[in-house]
DNA sequence: ATTTTCGTGATACGAACGTACCACAATAAT
DNA sequence: ATTATTGTGGTACGTTCGTATCACGAAAAT
């Protein structure tokens, strides 16, 4: 056999073509060749890993789960040593806002998948639900301390103010896509709510 | 000539058909045969009617947001006579979200146009900026008329509390779209925030 | 040294798509 | 009555797509 390559690494990397070429595309316009063609490689080599396109397409949007994950660790691990529960979860939902090209691709794609899993069974089942489920726990249980902490504004309920939180920001991020409201202003507007959930810090200034 | 016919009629009818089978198939996989079938009239006639698919995806697109301001509309109406911000404001935000068929395709198929729109400009162009700015505006202007009338939770800032409650509404529709949240769940949700918002009504009971 | 297996290339195939073309009947215009 | 125009059907064309097939070199395994 030529020299054992890393099918692991190689998927990856046609993986990473795929989000490149569909972030340009558009994902409903993305083709076996596109990708490719973008991973420089030959048509074969992306059936030879993927065995179809359904399979490279559900690869895909693991892949894109994976990388948002770690993006969102890297910003909440940003945000400093025992950052406190507001902290938090501003640096969670700020890593939602597509701000940039790469969170841009990443809102951009996702919200294709969803589009997409809502008439596709076998995408309907991953990462729809299990992830903003398992995010809405974590900023519901952050919310939880804070106001153990007495830090949330007075009768705030941190279970719907946790989901509320995270339909802003994925709402504010579309806005954002289309081109209907900047960056800056979505920054604005999830400030100014989260303004609204935390009750003001006292004696530290 | 044959009997004549009402083109705008007729091109409402596809329409129709596009969106009926659009919310069935996915709005990336329908095409002018799936039209025609749905219709019941041949591939010849759509063309004939719109030259092209862009242009029917087009014309698809603007039926869409029409039908969707007029249920709007209704509901508001439905929301009886002289009726308060609050009242008008959730009667906006209820109808955009996805709790029977008819919402649920509207909510659908807008978003598969909205993620169409990142990569295709003639569809960049019309219903995804000066729609959402309208409804923004609208409810804005509402919650200016509540706070005048004190109405309103101390310190709410009716700009980005507007802007932030139409997010909300988008992000929780398509939470519900792909099955992470109920219908209902997200109906509970929105009235906590509009709780939130409006400070309880005083002198009526 | 031979055989087997793995990675890779090129290309062919059948289906589906959007569009174009041809034909024709029905009616309005002359 | 003839002519021109409109609505409609059928169908063919060229392209593109996902997938399958054939072929072959290189390195393990024997």
């Amino acid at each position: 056999m030529p020299r054992r390559v890393d099918h692991g690494e190689r998927r990856a990397e046609i993986a990473e073509a795929l989000v490149r070429a569909a972030g340009r595309l558009g994902l409903h316009a993305v083709g076996m060749r596109d990708v490719a063609a973008e991973a420089g490689v030959s048509l074969r080599l992306v059936q030879y890993y993927f065995e179809s396109k359904e399979k490279l397409l559900l690869f895909g949007l693991r892949h894109l789960a994976a990388r948002f994950g770690e993006r969102v660790s890297a910003r909440v691990a940003a945000a400093g040593p025992d950052p406190g529960p507001r902290a938090v979860i501003e640096a969670l939902l700020a890593a939602a806002l597509p701000v940039d090209a790469e969170s841009r691709t990443f809102h951009h794609l996702y919200t294709s998948y969803a589009v997409l899993s809502v008439t596709d069974e076998a995408l309907a089942a991953q990462p729809f639900i299990k992830d903003p489920d398992a995010a809405e726990a974590t900023v519901a249980a952050l919310l939880r301390r804070a106001a153990d902490a007495g830090q949330l504004a007075p009768g705030t309920d941190p279970a719907p103010a946790a989901a509320g939180l995270l339909a802003l920001s994925a709402g504010l991020g579309t806005s954002v896509l289309v081109g209907q409201r900047t960056a800056e202003s979505a920054t604005e507007v999830l400030t100014y709510h989260l303004d609204r959930v935390f009750r003001p810090a006292v004696g530290t200034g």
